[in-house]
RNA sequence: GCGGGCGUAGCUCAGCUGGUAGAGCCCCGGAUUGUGAUUCCGGCCGUCGCGGGUUCGAAUCCCGUCGCUCGCCCCA
């Protein structure tokens, strides 16, 4: 491959054979928010490197390290969004949809983070993202839980499990923040480097580790679900009750905490145990700060965003396949008049029956390829033009899937006759 | 940014201790003139990631480099 030009590290080309999963993943989603009432919203893929800077975090590693940002010809600095929530937001009060109103909202695409790509972590990566602006009460905590449940259900995934936190209110956090400062000062002698780093910025992401030595020294330390002011504590006990309600198993993670600023309150997270080192299928939680925090009058609100490639790759993993296509014809044309003739044969069957598949043979080949063609192309019949069908203005039809007799039909039965076969589920 | 593994035909891979490369799949054609998925025969496809070094000679050894991959970090 020596001179070719690559694609970029970590942005993936998606090849006509995996798609369709990630068809069927787009279109069960779909079909999902509508049938909550929430209504797709699309934002641009590039902003001002402000606003994530503001919304996500300056401490961050997404902002520190991981952010794709540029100078453009004008001299403005942006970025290309490592995320979907802070452009929403951004898009919302800037087109004055959150003035005391209430929106169900969704989108999908591309997030882009500058990161070293392994298994599930890539630098183009596609999100699934769903957002409820202006909801103070914990039902629309649990409706983004039960709407994602659904969606495991519609695509047939199972074995996921949820982990549900409350990261309380700022002022909440703050107190505890101190708490385990305090904590992981007086274990400080056990801390690795990545913690000791962490205790000056963002001491709760040592409860995070992975690292086996700290996990007895961490278990031991202040759960911040103890230390929730009233409210937030009992906006999470709502909302495990309207969980258990629908019959919606969890666990209650402590020491779950999101490597995003914003959150406040219920953080939640699904995760597998299929793949490798990137666990995370889906996650999210309220941030009822963010919209003040850019401009906006007070709003609470909410989203989760799933990640496209995680949630394949588990299908995948599972066997669980796109279901079938609709059902088709492949057109083998035989000799030149039959090409001649056959294209407008074709075109009239795709008048009459708009709703198949109608593949036609292109490039010649022998006879005999035709057909294995036609046999690869999954189509379930073949239809078979050649000069003799040709002077007597008929098609043969064979079955390429059951066993069936051929048949030869005159080409203006053919919608009836196709239409006919195609609608048996075997073809005869 | 840091570690481990790997880079040979479009794909999956074989090539032991150095002698200028093979298989399967795919694709194309054929096995009495027009009937597919099996079988048989034939054909097409390679700067052995790239650059340098050692050597009479390197895909095979050494160095560098790029890429992929898995993990750390972090996250969807």
């Amino acid at each position: 491959m020596g001179g070719a030009l690559q694609a970029v590290r970590g942005m993936n080309d998606l090849l006509p054979g995996q798609l369709p999963l990630w068809q069927f993943v787009e279109q069960q989603a779909r079909e999902l928010f509508a049938a909550y009432g929430y209504q797709e919203f699309r934002v641009p893929l590039v902003e001002h490197a402000e606003l994530f800077q503001r919304s996500i975090g300056e401490h961050t590693d997404i902002v520190e390290k991981e952010m794709y940002t540029f100078e453009d010809r004008g001299g403005d600095r942006l970025s290309l969004r490592p995320e979907a929530t802070a452009g929403l937001v951004r898009a919302a009060i800037e087109n004055g949809l959150l003035h005391n109103q209430k929106h169900r909202l969704w989108t999908a695409g591309p997030m882009f983070r500058h990161e070293r790509p392994q298994q599930g972590r890539y630098r183009q990566f596609h999100q699934i993202d769903c957002e409820a602006f202006g909801y103070e009460g914990p039902d629309v905590d649990a409706e983004m839980i039960l709407m994602s449940a659904r969606l495991w259900r519609r695509l047939g995934i199972g074995g996921l499990r949820l982990r549900i936190n409350s990261l309380g209110t700022p002022e909440s956090r703050r107190m505890y923040r101190g708490r385990l400062v305090e904590y992981f000062g007086r274990h400080r002698t056990l801390l690795d480097a990545d913690s000791l780093r962490r205790l000056e910025g963002n001491p709760l992401r040592i409860l995070d580790s992975k690292n086996p030595a700290l996990a007895e020294m961490i278990a031991g330390a202040p759960a911040i679900t103890d230390h929730l002011d009233d409210g937030s504590r009992v906006h999470f006990e709502r909302f495990q009750e309207l969980l258990a309600g629908c019959g919606i198993a969890f666990t209650i993670d402590p020491r779950l905490v999101r490597g995003l600023d914003y959150y406040s309150r219920t953080v939640f997270e699904w995760t597998t145990t299929a793949l490798g080192a990137q666990d995370a299928v889906c996650s999210g939680g309220r941030y009822d700060g963010l919209v003040a925090q850019l401009g906006g009058g007070a709003t609470p609100a909410i989203g989760w965003a799933l990640g496209v490639e995680r949630l394949v790759s588990l299908m995948q993993a599972t066997g669980i396949a796109a279901p079938a296509g609709p059902p088709g014809l492949y057109v083998v044309l035989a000799g030149d008049r039959a090409v001649r003739e056959g294209l407008a044969v074709a075109e009239r069957l795709r008048d009459a029956l708009p709703g198949i598949v109608i593949e036609v043979n292109l490039g010649g080949g022998s006879f005999k390829s035709q057909l294995r063609r036609a046999d690869r192309s999954q189509a379930r019949l073949a239809l078979i033009i050649g000069d003799d069908e040709v002077a007597r203005r008929t098609a043969a039809i064979k079955s390429l899937r059951a066993e069936a007799a051929q048949q030869e039909c005159a080409w203006e039965d053919l919608p009836a006759r196709i239409g006919s076969l195609l609608r048996n589920e075997d073809g005869r």
